[in-house]
DNA sequence: CTTGCGTCCTGCTCGC
DNA sequence: TGCGAGCAGGACGCAA
């Protein structure tokens, strides 16, 4: 469900809730769903999940995005990294937990503030469990031992990021998009529109994206998600802030849930297939598969 | 090394 | 109304 600009939303809207709160308590419903590490780079180790490495005890100073993923951190030093997944959902509410919990709520956190009331409960919830929790010991930690894998965060990614990625790739551009080593927080709803903005088809094979195209694609990404960040994100079914409210973003797709409707900009009838096993959405005359000046020739 | 495919889960919608 | 099939915003492990 959630990319970059959901994931945004949610950091924003959970800041206020939590900054310079102090976890009093922390439960782990299910083991499976939080991963721990102990350690410093370049010494990093799995351990046993204790409540302080769920924050238990310390305070929130902070909350920082890469991509999809989202930590947050602790005066302590440790960190908490959330992945929603698919059907992932960090909700706030004030006061203490009530009954009974919502269904698929793995992990549940107390907050109390300064002066020891207790100001409200924190739920990881996630059906579908494909999100997850790991905890390190410092930023620095995470960021080696998990973030190393992720590319630029697509809120900044810079054209030459992508040309290098796409120079002697064998596959199709969507699927470069989606791996989040190349950009970190293009998802398949956002890959659709920002291929469509920069009127690329979405099987175009990466390594003929040329460098023009590569600038175009860029900003596209960038601006395709300021956009949607500003609309609250996008809730196709389950996506909800901290506060439980839905984003408005899917209003504006271009492409994305829109097969067989008209094009926003020439009216043709939008197509649709499976590419890299996932559905994908485009028009084929604003994204032609070969470049203007072959469809004319011979 | 890269790439494509199957898989992990629950739940909702659709067609019969 | 019931039931099975298909599909969903992600990303990993594995085999070629």
């Amino acid at each position: 469900m959630p990319e970059l600009p959901e994931v945004e939303r949610l950091r924003r809207s959970l800041e206020p809730h939590i900054l310079g709160k102090r976890v009093a308590s922390a439960r782990l419903r299910r083991r499976d769903i939080c991963e721990s590490f102990a350690g410093e780079p370049p010494t990093i180790t799995p351990v046993r999940t204790a409540p302080e490495r769920l924050l238990l005890g310390s305070t929130i100073t902070g909350t920082l995005r890469r991509g999809k993923q989202l930590a947050l951190f602790a005066d302590t030093g440790r960190i908490l990294c959330v992945h929603l997944g698919m059907s992932g959902q960090l909700l706030f509410r004030p006061g203490p937990p009530t009954r009974p919990l919502p269904t698929h709520v793995h992990a549940l956190w107390t907050l109390t503030s300064a002066d020891g009331s207790i100001h409200g409960t924190l739920l990881f919830r996630d059906p579908r469990r494909f999100g997850g929790l790991w905890t390190f010991d410092s930023l620095a930690a995470l960021r080696h031992a998990r973030w190393n894998r992720l590319g630029p965060d697509a809120l900044l990614v810079w054209p030459r990021a992508l040309r290098k990625a796409f120079a002697g790739s064998r596959r199709a551009v969507k699927a470069a998009l989606l791996n989040q080593s190349v950009v970190a927080g293009v998802g398949n709803i956002y890959a659709d529109e920002a291929l469509f903005k920069a009127r690329i088809h979405p099987a175009r094979d990466a390594a003929n994206i040329t460098e023009q195209e590569c600038a175009n694609l860029a900003g596209a990404i960038r601006r395709t998600l300021r956009r949607a960040i500003q609309s609250g994100g996008s809730t196709i079914r389950d996506y909800r802030d901290a506060d439980g409210n839905a984003g408005t973003a899917s209003l504006h797709h271009a492409v994305y849930g829109r097969s067989g409707q008209p094009c926003r900009v020439c009216r043709h009838r939008l197509s649709s297939g499976l590419l890299a096993q996932r559905t994908t959405v485009w028009c084929p005359v604003c994204q032609p598969l070969e470049p203007a000046h072959h469809r004319h020739s011979r």
